[in-house]
DNA sequence: AAAAAACGTTGACTTATATCAACGTTTTTC
DNA sequence: GAAAAACGTTGATATAAGTCAACGTTTTTT
């Protein structure tokens, strides 16, 4: 059940984890599954999960006036999803996050992670390190808006995340990238005739 | 001369520091001071130093093939600047980091951390902390960026960071926010007449 | 204190991307 | 397996913001 988020934690601090490391954290973890276009969270509701995906496809987006997702996160095997700072604060979210596809998670509350993990040294490695990265990834993000035309956004993204364009259909990448369907399809159209 | 960083760290922990790890803190920074228009990286360079800036103000940016500078980070008193990546991976960063005032810094190398910082446990908890709220931090950026409009924009720099505007002229400010000076100008003078 | 550089504003024009709309194809639902 | 929904493409048009250029003001340099 928890080799997955065992085996991607032991890659992450790179050190094999004991037996007592990994039966804190099968307590602390509970599968959860959820079946396609199912919530893990919806606006004005505090996250109360934090999940790993285990096998799945998930995205966070939030909702505009004219009812428009604008698609902020996306989420497949072996990534982490929720509203952090909903989570960790307590505050109400501004996003949705919801499945794909059919996804099965390993979640943890506050709770269970007070409990069973927050006294256990590796943890506050394994945060730190999830951080660092995460903060990393979203500051080349903010990059590339900034620098990059449509078209280079999406070589991007081929060049780095190669599975998102599989999974996710057209008009979830483009709204991902922060450009519309339209341009995406124009786009495309470009690069595959050259 | 220390003090305003063990203020800092005592504020991100809420908790005092004993006096072996003021004491660590004191051997692991080191005083820098930066004329105005001086460089703390150039793109190229691996980022040997993570600053802590006492007084002054920084940015971080890259440069296009026209010259034209792309501000990333802006950095005033009690922030950190510093390529993270660059620093921690020891790769060629592909930023400019500067003084835009005369600033003064305390600085430490990945050498000084390991010696005199890596042992201790409050590291890893003030670097998972400032790690997270920094990823925070981008994440609200990427969402601004994708759903707002250049005055929108201004409006919640204003409200999260004004003293960048006290601080910084309408270009630095304008790139910071991914728009032209020109584009800041004409946002200014609707708001200001409204 | 003069000269140079940086800064901010305004106007005319351009451009990348958005919007709106129509339509064919594929996938999902019941 | 028929109906509905989701998806992707293409065309016409609109628009927010960029570019280029000129000019006055303020700040910095020497």
């Amino acid at each position: 059940m928890h080799e997955a988020l065992i085996t991607y934690i032991h890659a992450q601090l790179t050190r094999v984890l004991s037996d007592d490391e990994k039966a804190a954290i099968e307590k602390a973890f509970k599968p959860k599954k959820l079946r396609k276009h199912q919530y893990l969270l919806q606006e004005g509701e505090v996250c109360k999960l934090a999940g790993f995906i285990v096998k799945g496809a998930m995205k966070q987006y939030s909702v505009d006036e004219t009812g428009k997702e604008n698609i902020l996160v996306l989420a497949i095997e072996n990534w982490w999803i929720g509203d952090r700072e909903s989570f960790s604060q307590g505050m109400p979210s501004a996003y949705f996050i919801d499945a794909f596809e059919e996804t099965h998670l390993l979640v943890i509350t506050k709770e269970d992670y007070e409990k069973h993990l927050s006294q256990q040294p590796f943890m506050a490695d394994l945060l730190r390190i999830l951080a660092e990265r995460q903060s990393l990834q979203l500051l080349k993000r903010v990059h590339a808006t900034k620098t990059l035309s449509a078209e280079q956004r999406l070589a991007d993204l081929e060049k780095s995340y190669p599975a998102f364009l599989q999974r996710f259909p057209q008009h979830i990448i483009a709204s991902y990238l922060g450009m519309t369907k339209e341009t995406l399809s124009r786009i495309r159209g470009n690069s595959t005739k050259k």
